[in-house]
DNA sequence: GGTATCGAATACTCATTGGTATCGAAATAT
DNA sequence: ATATTTCGATACCAATGAGTATTCGATACC
C-alpha cells in the first residue's frame, strides 16, 4: 500500500517507427483520398493517425514524399485478387463472371481505391515524376491482366480471338472508366451495372457470344 | 502640326463584358488543365486572359463559381460530332471506324479536355454540389451515345444485340478510361491503339465478329 | 459638355499552412 | 547509473493567395 496511490506516471512504450509509418500511410491514404492531395492538411493526416505533424516529417522529407511513399506503396500492394479468380479451376464462363462480379464489387464498395486512383492519375498528367510512378504501376496491372487473359483464352479453346495486350488495355480502361464515372455519378453505376458492363465486354472479347 | 507630336494617348475602347468573360473562360480551361484547381493561381488565369483579378471577381464572385461556370460552360458546348460521324451515311462498318478514329484522335490531340474532365471528376468525386452538374453533364453524354448506337443498331440490320444503355455506358467509361491513361502514361495509348481498341468494341457490342 | 455609372486595375488584409527550430522523454549505449 | 541518441511534440515563421476596398478611366446619358 505504501507504493502507488498517485496517477503514477506510466511510462508510455514508444510505438515503433514502423508502425508509425505505417499509421501515417493510411492516415494520408483517407485524408488525400476524400479531400484531394491540395486540400489535404498535413496536420490533420498526422491527426487521423494519432500523432502531430512532427511525426509526418520525422518519417517523410514533405507532403510531395509523403504522397510519393504512398504511391509507391500502393504500387506494391496491388492485390492480384482478380487474377486469381480468373485462374480458378472450373468454367470458364464462370470464372470470368466471378471475376467481374469481384472487380465490380470493388468499384463500388471501396471508394477509397477509386478516389485514390483518381487522384493519382489527375497529378500524373501534370508532374512527371508522379507520372513515372503511376505509368509503371499501370503497365504492371495490364501486363498481369494481359497474361491472365491469354490463359483464358488458352483455356477456352480457340486460340485468342483478340491480342491479349489490347484486351488487357480494354478491361483496364473500361474498370477505371466504370470507377470514375461511379464516383461521378454513382446512381449511374451500380454493382449490378458495372458486373454486366464488364461481363458483357469479357465475353465479347473472349468468347463469341453463345448464339442462340 | 500644331496638334500632335506627343504621344497622343490613344483611347482604348474598352473590350466588351462577354468577350471579356470569354476570355478569361477560356484561360482559366487552360490554366486549371494544366495546373489543376487548387494551384491555379486566379491572378494566372487573369493575366494569361489579358486581363487582372479585377476581372475576374467582376464577372465571377470567387474562384469556386469561376470554375463552377466553366465547368456549366462545356456541359452545354458538349460536341456531337462523333454522333454526327456514326450517322453519316455509307457502310455502319465504316461509320463506326470512323467514329473510333474520332474519338482516338480527341483523346491524345486533345489533352486539355482530358485534363478537365479528370480535374471535373476529381471534384466530383468529392464536392456535392459539383457533382450534380459533372453527373448531368455525363448523363447526357451516355443519352445521346445510346441513341446513336440504337440506331446504328437498327441500320445494322438484327435488333440490338446488348442493351443501349449498357453500350453506352461501356463505350463512355472506355472512352474516358483511355484517356485517363493516356495521361497517366501517354506511351500506353497511343491514338492508332485508342483506335484499335475502340474498334474491337465497337464491332464487339455491335457487329458479331465476321465468321471466317 | 458635363455628369453618372460601370467595370477593370491597384493595393491591401488576413487566414492558412508547409516547413523549421527546438524541446523533452524514451530508448540505447557505455 | 549515466551519457547519448532517437524521434515525436510544440512553438514558431514566412510565404502565399483568396477576397476586399478603393481608385480611375471609359462609356452612356442628359
Amino acid at each position: 500500500m505504501s507504493q502507488s496511490d498517485e496517477p503514477l506516471p506510466e511510462p508510455t512504450p514508444r510505438t515503433p517507427r514502423a508502425e508509425v509509418r505505417r499509421r501515417l500511410l493510411a492516415a494520408a491514404a483517407k485524408v488525400f483520398a476524400e479531400r484531394g492531395y491540395a486540400d489535404s492538411r498535413l496536420e490533420d493526416i498526422a491527426r487521423a493517425a494519432g500523432f502531430t505533424k512532427g511525426a509526418v516529417y520525422s518519417n517523410f522529407g514533405s507532403k510531395q514524399e509523403l504522397f510519393g511513399a504512398l504511391l509507391r506503396e500502393r504500387s506494391d500492394t496491388e492485390s492480384t485478387a482478380v487474377l486469381a479468380e480468373v485462374r480458378g479451376g472450373g468454367d470458364l464462363g464462370d470464372a470470368l463472371r466471378g471475376a467481374a462480379r469481384l472487380v465490380a464489387r470493388r468499384i463500388v464498395d471501396d471508394t477509397e481505391r477509386g478516389r485514390l486512383g483518381l487522384e493519382f492519375a489527375a497529378r500524373a498528367a501534370r508532374e512527371e515524376p508522379t507520372r513515372e510512378v503511376v505509368a509503371a504501376l499501370r503497365r504492371a496491372q495490364r501486363e498481369a491482366a494481359s497474361r491472365a487473359i491469354a490463359e483464358a483464352a488458352r483455356r477456352g479453346g480457340r486460340g485468342p480471338a483478340v491480342d491479349p495486350e489490347l484486351a488487357a488495355l480494354i478491361l483496364h480502361c473500361l474498370t477505371n472508366g466504370l470507377s470514375m464515372e461511379h464516383l461521378a455519378d454513382p446512381a449511374a453505376v451500380s454493382a449490378e451495372t458495372a458486373e454486366q458492363a464488364l461481363t458483357t465486354v469479357l465475353t465479347a472479347l473472349l468468347a463469341p457470344p453463345p448464339r442462340s
